[in-house]
DNA sequence: CACTTGCGAAACCAAAAGGTTTCATATATA
DNA sequence: TATATATGAAACCTTTTGGTTTCGCAAGTG
């Protein structure tokens, strides 16, 4: 099942488990051993994450280390960037706006 | 109640609405009429949506204008950010690879 | 071989999500 | 003022979520 990357980071612990095996990969075990919800409740976690694409799990004899695939953020920064000019725009609306009361307080300077 | 902006984005349904007033704001039920669910189902979405900063709501006469705040994407924005460089190095790599192996067929050239 | 580890999956649960209908209320409008 | 509009909210229902326990199995170890 291919899940929806968006889902997939919406739990604060999925998000947890993207940033503690983002520089280096980590067996299940240990993964799990860092919270205090069972195995099980990891794993399952971690079974979202690799549905979408997020995780990417390599056998090395009875362990299976969890890969980070952090390049699939991309669909969610991509959605978000196409709006990031929007923003932008009333930042500067802003900007321009408090440059003018200042302008008006110092008086002088017209040019723009 | 101050929700949390990846999850209020996880929803297809919200991310649409979000979509639909970038850039220009509409009254709830203008927004509810774009979609097959009900009104009260929207409605429940846009509240979420407010409920992570996501929505302002302005009244005007008997309708309600709902503002889209994209800024709070920063929030998931800069999340992903800091794992960009992550993902940017492994593209490095493989084009050093590539050109490694570029390097190879071509003969000559041998600096690492 | 017997025992320990590290998993994967199933069965079961309570709470949260996402919908629907229905009802009440504040604003226009005829 | 009586009627139509635009909402907000409550009551209810079905699926999903996020967890827990338990069981089975394959891969190392003593």
């Amino acid at each position: 099942m291919t899940r929806d990357v968006f889902q997939a980071i919406a739990d604060p612990t999925r998000r947890e488990i993207l940033g503690m095996i983002a520089y280096q990969s980590l067996n299940v075990n240990t993964v799990s051993g860092n919270f205090k919800i069972s195995r099980a409740a990891v794993y399952k976690h971690i079974k979202i994450l690799r549905e979408a694409g997020l995780v990417e799990i390599k056998q090395a004899g009875r362990e299976r280390y969890c890969h980070a695939k952090m390049e699939k953020l991309l669909t969610v920064s991509d959605w978000i960037e196409q709006y990031r000019k929007l923003w932008n725009q009333k930042l500067d609306s802003l900007e321009a706006y408090l440059d003018k009361l200042q302008n008006k307080n110092t008086a002088a300077k017209k040019e723009n």
